[in-house]
DNA sequence: GCTCGCGGGAAGGATT
DNA sequence: AAATCCTTCCCGCGAG
């Protein structure tokens, strides 16, 4: 509860502030397949513009390619909601679960114990799209599911009734690295990084391949000194397990946000 | 034997 | 000053 509250809180304040970490232009990429620069830049350029929301079945593009169909799609407003930026267009490497996609449009068959309470909040299946070749090869009993077009938009699981009143808007907080990452499950081009097993349980999984690349963005947007790695990022992972915000599954790469967390999360991930 | 992913202890840094 | 939230480094384990 405190938790959730101290999340909408945060939310709210930034985007009274507009305010954004560190984005640090300091060692190079090392990620080989993704220039880390150019994303940075795009991103700074592109803070306000209008983007589209959702790029259903998009082939994977590259982001100059992303960047030039902008212009031309029906366009919705995402707010990032962490970073109080408008949301953006960008692959993090040239793998995508894409490219492995499979026509598969099946309900959500994730034995999870909390289904029932998502049964109020109206989400759409599209197609699973994206599936991360480490996960066809070792886990073939997992559905991999497009997180649904803006599911807290219009009607969606905007938990009106439930929401809960907004903490004091004292003080300044941290973008926490839980934020950070439900941020990026919003983000349409970041599935080639990371992207939800199951949506309403809050189920998500990191791409074996471009892991490193979300690491390392996670690292700048903090402003480290040093690169952030994915096992870095997995530690302070862990330390969620503790306490509760986020738990490890037993599948490979794969986390599941605490319910109330990822309510909180939802509740203020507006789409316009 | 090697790599990968995971779990956690410990110390330290930045921020609140 | 203390608490929080990582960050960094390290070691060990098991699976493939």
């Amino acid at each position: 509860m405190l938790a959730e509250m101290e999340t909408m809180a945060y939310v709210t304040e930034i985007r009274l502030n507009g305010g954004r970490g560190p984005w640090s232009r300091v060692a190079p990429s090392s990620c080989p397949e993704v220039d880390l620069e150019v994303i940075e830049e795009y991103l700074q350029e592109h803070s306000l513009e209008v983007q589209p929301a959702h790029t259903p079945a998009a082939p994977p593009t590259t982001m100059g390619q992303q960047m030039q169909a902008h212009s031309h799609q029906s366009t919705r407003i995402i707010e990032n909601s962490w970073s109080g930026q408008h949301p953006y267009e960008w692959h993090c490497g040239s793998h995508t679960p894409n490219e492995e996609y499979e026509e598969q449009a099946l309900p959500p068959t994730w034995p999870s114990p909390h289904d029932n309470q998502w049964d109020h909040i109206a989400y759409y299946y599209e197609a699973p799209a994206y599936i991360d070749s480490d996960s066809l090869s070792s886990s073939s009993q997992y559905q991999e599911y497009q997180d649904p077009p803006s599911p807290m938009s219009d009607r969606g699981g905007r938990n009106d009734g439930d929401s809960l009143p907004l903490a004091p808007l004292s003080g300044k907080r941290k973008e926490r690295l839980f934020h950070f990452l439900f941020e990026m499950l919003q983000t349409p081009s970041m599935r080639s990084c990371i992207w939800w097993v199951q949506s309403p349980s809050g189920t998500f999984q990191f791409s074996s391949q471009n892991k490193e690349c979300l690491a390392q963005l996670w690292g700048r947007r903090k402003g480290n000194r040093k690169t952030m790695t994915y096992q870095k990022m997995a530690r302070a992972l862990r330390n969620y397990s503790r306490t509760g915000e986020i738990k490890k599954v037993k599948r490979k790469l794969t986390y599941r946000f605490d319910e109330k967390i990822l309510r909180g999360l939802q509740g203020n991930s507006i789409t316009v």
